[in-house]
DNA sequence: TTAAACTTCGA
DNA sequence: CGAAGTTTA
């Protein structure tokens, strides 16, 4: 051991921001002294480039990391496949070690760096961090990956092994020398928080880093298994996790909810809350499975028939939406939570969504690049299964017919309508039931309410019936002119 | 993780 | 005649 404690090993920090049930970060430690670098490297991710709201959460979440490290992060700004076998050979490290990820570019990137030091005989350590299963170990009996979710988890899962135990954090870490090492930029330089004054409207419940992921878990864990069930579909409710951007950065692991799950399982009051919160986790394992065997999942119909689908390019609807002003009250809240907190609760994304592809007839990628730029949980295999779900391209995904009725969903899911009174607050006047459809509300309501639809809230900038129409049709037509042509 | 249209049932 | 169940897209 007198060699290998002397020897520098290098974690590269990338989705794994956290101390704590890191695989390959253990496997560093027990290798050398410990050099932690982190690498903003926007050459390789080309137009994969993360989001305002992502930066913001990076910058607070590395932060954080630092404090963890006391202050040994090294940061680094540029392209990794130059960075780091520069940098193991300047500093002599003996082991590399990361977590892996799985989008398209970085799985290329990962493996050409992977060459390169093997080819300097430096030991490389990749390690699973970031979900319960391997994409390939998920695999039909025939050996091909899962298209349909049910069978994903209720069968496939099976093959592969139970999640492990989550790892302790460890006891103490001794770090490499703390020289000056080629090329370290300071957390500043990273250019990670906005210019524009978005910050400024964000609400201030968010806590990036390791810490605020643990207490988010056990906060939920304590306020919101309980009904979880049932209650995770109403937006003002206290029964969603918010554990997505945590997850998605790393800051802590799938295996360490599925674990913190268990100290609950005692409780037969809770089994189906807690079978419910599992399916949703397996739902992110099913998103990578998804995005792994078709790594243009973020811009490919996986449905080829609806590459003819006739979108309609609508700028001044796109950006009605965009702006939560399309006055459709619980789609405005719902883009206007997106908007102020980074963040929409799962329920209304699927409204919001299935109101642009389907209402607006307008293509699910330029909802998914709002949502990949808003949102500080945007993953680009989460955000571009459940876009390709909601809107039909999917593989296996909510049928295009199945259109969602805002008003009646409201209705249903906001019956208070506290959620949708918080986001838009020019109509909480409104009496319940004319919240969700002021445009069909008596004019002397509307008047009570001291509302001029068109001046003090939008009139609807489509007709919910006619415009579900318009897209059940030209669905029609696609399968129409698809049978035709397979005839002819 | 749907809704509209339609049918049937019971007051 | 409205509630509740069924079918269909």
């Amino acid at each position: 051991m007198g060699s290998a404690s002397n020897s520098i090993a290098i974690h590269w920090f990338r989705q794994d921001l956290r101390l704590s049930d890191n695989p390959a970060l253990s496997s560093a430690l027990k290798s050398g002294r410990l050099l932690p670098i982190y690498i903003l490297d926007e050459v390789n991710a080309e137009d994969a480039q993360i989001g305002d709201a992502s930066r913001w959460w990076l910058h607070h979440s590395l932060m954080e990391l630092n404090r963890s490290l006391k202050g040994n992060l090294r940061f680094y700004r540029g392209d990794a496949t130059r960075i780091l076998p520069k940098l193991a050979a300047e500093t002599g490290a003996g082991t590399v070690s990361w977590n892996r990820c799985y989008e398209p570019w970085r799985i290329k990137r990962d493996t050409a760096i992977k060459e390169m030091l093997k080819e300097d005989g430096i030991t490389v350590i990749t390690e699973n961090g970031s979900l319960l299963w391997e994409p390939w170990e998920i695999l039909k009996s025939d050996g091909s990956p899962y298209r349909v979710f049910t069978p994903f988890y209720s069968q496939g899962r099976l093959n592969g092994r139970l999640p492990r135990e989550p790892i302790a954090a460890p006891a103490s870490i001794s770090f490499a020398p703390a020289d000056k090492y080629p090329e370290t930029v300071d957390l500043a330089e990273l250019n990670l928080l906005p210019r524009s004054n978005w910050t400024l409207k964000r609400e201030p419940d968010w806590h990036p880093g390791e810490a605020g992921a643990q207490a988010q878990v056990r906060y939920f864990l304590e306020n919101g298994l309980n009904g979880y069930k049932i209650r995770r579909n109403f937006p003002a409710a206290e029964n969603r996790s918010r554990l997505s951007p945590h997850l998605h950065f790393g800051e802590l692991s799938p295996h360490q909810v599925w674990h913190a799950l268990s100290f609950k399982e005692h409780m037969p009051e809770l089994d189906d809350d807690i079978g419910n919160f599992k399916t949703e986790l397996a739902w992110r394992e099913f998103s990578y499975s998804l995005l792994f065997f078709n790594p243009g999942l973020s811009n490919v119909n996986l449905q080829q028939k609806f590459d003819s689908f006739p979108w309609r390019s609508d700028a001044a609807a796109l950006e009605a939406w965009q702006e939560g002003r399309t006055g459709i009250p619980f789609v405005d809240a719902g883009m206007r939570e997106l908007w102020q907190s980074g963040y929409m609760h799962n329920r209304v994304r699927m409204i919001v969504s299935s109101f642009l592809s389907k209402n607006l007839m307008i293509d699910w990628r330029e909802g998914a690049r709002w949502f990949w730029d808003c949102l500080v949980d945007a993953d680009l295999a989460n955000n571009s299964a459940s876009w390709q779900w909601v809107s039909g391209t999917g593989a296996d995904a909510a049928p295009y017919f199945r259109i969602f009725n805002p008003v009646t969903q409201g209705t249903r899911f906001d019956p208070n309508g506290d959620y949708t009174r918080k986001y838009v607050p020019e109509i909480a006047a409104l009496p319940n039931k004319w919240l969700f459809n002021p445009w069909e509300a008596p004019t002397d309501i509307l008047e009570g309410a001291g509302i001029v639809l068109g001046q003090t809230y939008p009139a609807p900038i489509v007709d919910l019936k006619t415009s579900r129409r318009r897209a059940l049709d030209a669905f029609s037509d696609l399968n129409d002119s698809r049978k035709a042509g397979v005839a002819s």
